[in-house]
DNA sequence: GGCGTAAGACTTTTT
DNA sequence: GTCTTACGCC
């Protein structure tokens, strides 16, 4: 029995209202708190684990999961806080990265051993191809994209692959079974898991081995989840197993924010909750600190549409606020500008650009915003996209030294056996395959045992090479060699460094930045983690999420995608494109339980604003090249008019919602402080380059000479020109490496 | 076996 | 419009 004393000497330190304290108290049992937006959540969640502490149970005896690493990062340095002391053996992350945690320690138990490797998704569809190739599939019938997600759902629900051969009904379920059963067997093979291993990999290994389970009850006291709402299958089982003996769970979360169905997310599991944790005490946050009363009856009205959800009513003691404006404009290209325009004046007050956010459904929409940003000298963040670690060179890096931790790694082997080129091709390949397969042995073990010369004479030199190499860095690795070290030493004697600075050409610059951007980030991290491995470093990197890496710029506006939104706050907020086909998306029409999907994005949108809030929908938008045209989102249109103003700024041609502009031009006036966008505070924050370039512009260039810009492609970091030079020759140039001279 | 060009697909959201 | 893949030439 745990004796909780001290009652409120931590609570003393925490500002919370009556629910939300009794929240906190509460120590008898399944607990369920249902936190709807902007209620104080993480506040509970931070001082029930602070409680939990302070009332004699050792943090290492909690289980808190979380759904992102920077939740889990922010809540652990909240309650070392509250408490005053480091909480060190507190087991807090998300639940990839906690289960990943023991999998490392009891992998064996399922013939996996501690060094395995993570498959992201890019690596996981790789593999399925290959499947696909070797079973004879036509990648025409069954896509590998397909595969993967049907592959993920089956995982998801922990159905083995001897569950899923018995059920298989048809031709298709059967093709479906064959390719995932022989994926988990290369996946195996390689000491590899993908992300959905790592949940159903931990709930297949307590299955098994009833002592390993119980030793994991005994261990974690008490389990804390966060998000609940978006936990799928794998995750409530693992929980259900967790606290069987003891019962006590803490969930917290808001069935009106589950965004996450079409990753296997149950929200059943929180409605039906107290179905499974008899005697649950349920808890009912409905104060909301975050939004004025406008925003909030607008959220209320939008979400009040859905049928299966929980009774509920958010409340403010906040002011009534501006109205909620919902804006109509021609074209995607006008509503980037108009908003651009309306930020620029929002900023000129007391507002910052960090105070901002334009949320939209996909990241295909970012593009136009980018562009108007640029143009209007607004800095701005973009979260999400294409990922650092997802770029090409990074990802070659990683897989060498992925190999040097996990050698039966084949898929990252096919990637850099020939990269960079050393005149090894798929002949090459196979000679070796056939090599390593006689011998049992992964592609890298064959080679490093292999007589070189029986290859074929025409690899030999390639093979050698590649050999040696090796040789060397897994010598390096096992005296301790520091990791960075061991990167740029692979880099020289690879000859990648030199090929990327012969090359000279400006993408090749780019590629040398982010190499070198990455060895210092390696550099950063074994000083901050000196006892962690090469293979700590690359697990954190495979589970880390576009948000985790997110920090609010204090002038830069943020854009990101409406999931990447969840759990953050902004005092003005911008929902673009509503329209009917994007929210809610088109793919997702046919299903009602997808549309109420799609009205919670909405509704988490919604709920982000604290001060403003303009939703906008266009008559025109370029998808593909082409215009296409668009209605309002039905979400808007079976709203009642009282909820917002609406606003026709179709029509409005050329200079753009003149009111707007008169009333910041006023302000400025009374404030006597017009500032000029070069002078704007913390301009250096403004990643995107200053110099804007024309298309038709002649420029000059350091070696190739004079030159006019055919075309403009891309932004911010990643804008590439085409130049047309004198000598004729057209060549394409990263914006941001192009060093014209004047 | 490497490199360039052309056709095709593609956009939901992500650990 | 952009990215990936396939194919043909060197």
């Amino acid at each position: 029995m745990i004796q909780f004393k001290n009652r409120f000497s931590i609570l003393d330190k925490m500002v919370l209202n009556s629910v939300q304290r009794d929240a906190v108290l509460y120590t008898g049992g399944p607990e369920l708190v249902f936190a709807g937006a902007g209620t104080g959540k993480t506040r509970v969640l931070t001082a029930k684990i602070a409680y939990l502490i302070d009332s004699g149970i050792a943090p290492g005896h909690i289980f808190a999961a979380t759904f992102t690493n920077k939740a889990a990062r922010e809540m652990r340095s909240r309650v070392e806080s509250l408490i005053g002391i480091p909480v060190n053996g507190l087991w807090i992350g998300t639940f990839h990265s906690l289960c990943a945690r023991i999998l490392r320690m009891e992998g064996r138990a399922i013939s996996y051993d501690s060094a395995f490797t993570i498959y992201d998704s890019d690596d996981q569809l790789s593999l399925i191809k290959k499947v696909l190739k070797s079973l004879d599939i036509d990648d025409r019938s069954i896509t590998a994209r397909q595969a993967a997600g049907l592959i993920s759902r089956y995982k998801n629900r922990c159905m083995t692959v001897e569950e899923v051969e018995k059920m298989a009904k048809g031709f298709y379920e059967q093709e479906i079974s064959r390719i995932y059963k022989q994926y988990q067997k290369l996946l195996r093979e390689q000491q590899a898991m993908d992300f959905d291993d790592l949940l159903s990999n931990t709930v297949f290994l307590f299955r098994h081995n009833s002592e390993l389970l119980q030793r994991y009850q005994r261990l974690f006291k008490y389990v804390l989840v966060d998000e609940y709402q978006d936990t799928n299958t794998a995750q409530f089982l693992i929980i259900k197993e967790l606290c069987a003996l003891h019962g006590n769970i803490f969930a917290v979360g808001d069935d009106d924010q589950s965004i996450y169905g079409w990753r296997g997310a149950q929200i059943d599991n929180i409605l039906y909750f107290e179905n499974v944790f008899p005697n649950t005490r349920v808890f009912k946050l409905e104060q909301n600190y975050r939004s004025c009363r406008t925003i909030l009856n607008f959220a209320n009205a939008v979400i009040a549409d859905n049928e299966k959800r929980t009774q509920k009513q958010l409340w403010t003691e906040r002011n009534e606020g501006e109205a909620v404006q919902v804006c109509r404009y021609r074209d995607d290209r006008q509503e980037a500008l108009a908003i651009a325009e309306k930020i620029t004046n929002s900023v000129k007050g007391k507002i910052r650009g960090g105070d901002v956010a334009v949320l939209f459904r996909t990241n295909a929409q970012s593009r136009v915003f980018e562009e108007a940003f640029r143009r209007s000298r607004i800095p701005y963040i973009l979260v999400g996209g294409i990922s650092f670690y997802e770029r090409a060179e990074i990802k070659d890096c990683l897989a060498y030294l992925r190999l040097l931790v996990n050698p039966r790694d084949d898929l990252s082997f096919d990637r850099i056996y020939n990269v960079p080129a050393r005149g090894l091709g798929e002949k090459a390949r196979e000679q070796l395959a056939d090599y390593a397969k006689k011998s049992s042995l992964s592609m890298l073990q064959g080679l490093l045992n292999v007589d070189v010369a029986a290859l074929g004479s025409r690899y030999q030199k390639g093979f050698s090479e590649l050999k040696s190499i090796f040789e060397l860095l897994i010598d390096l690795c096992n005296n301790g060699t520091p990791v960075e070290k061991i990167l740029n030493e692979m880099l020289q004697l690879t000859g990648y460094l030199d090929i990327l600075n012969k090359e000279k050409t400006e993408e090749s610059l780019g590629r040398l930045e982010n190499v070198n951007e990455l060895l210092n980030a390696i550099a950063i991290w074994s000083r901050d983690n000196p006892d962690k491995k090469l293979s700590d470093f690359l697990e954190e990197v495979s589970l880390v999420s576009d948000i985790d890496s997110w920090e609010k710029k204090e002038n830069a506006v943020n854009l990101m995608t409406l999931h990447c939104a969840k759990g953050l706050e902004f005092k003005h907020v911008y929902l673009v494109g509503l329209e009917d086909g994007i929210i809610p998306s088109k793919q997702n029409f046919d299903d009602e339980s997808k549309i109420e999907e799609e009205r919670r994005l909405l509704y988490v949108g919604i709920t982000r604003a604290m001060e403003k809030l303009e939703c906008s929908h266009v008559d025109q938008r370029w998808r593909f090249g082409v215009l296409l045209p668009g209605v309002p989102s039905r979400f808007l249109q079976s709203l009642p008019k009282s909820y917002f103003d609406y606003k026709d700024e179709s029509i409005s041609f050329g200079q753009i919602n003149p009111s707007v502009e008169k009333k910041a031009a006023m302000r400025s006036k009374v404030s006597q402080q017009v500032q000029s966008p070069s002078e704007m505070p913390g301009y250096e924050d403004f990643s995107q380059e200053t110099v804007e370039f024309r298309m038709g512009q002649y420029v000059r260039h350091k070696s190739y000479g004079r030159g006019r810009i055919l075309s403009i492609s891309g932004f911010g970091d990643d804008m590439k020109l085409t130049v047309l030079f004198n000598d004729g020759v057209r060549r394409k140039l990263m914006a941001k490496f192009a060093n014209f001279e004047n």
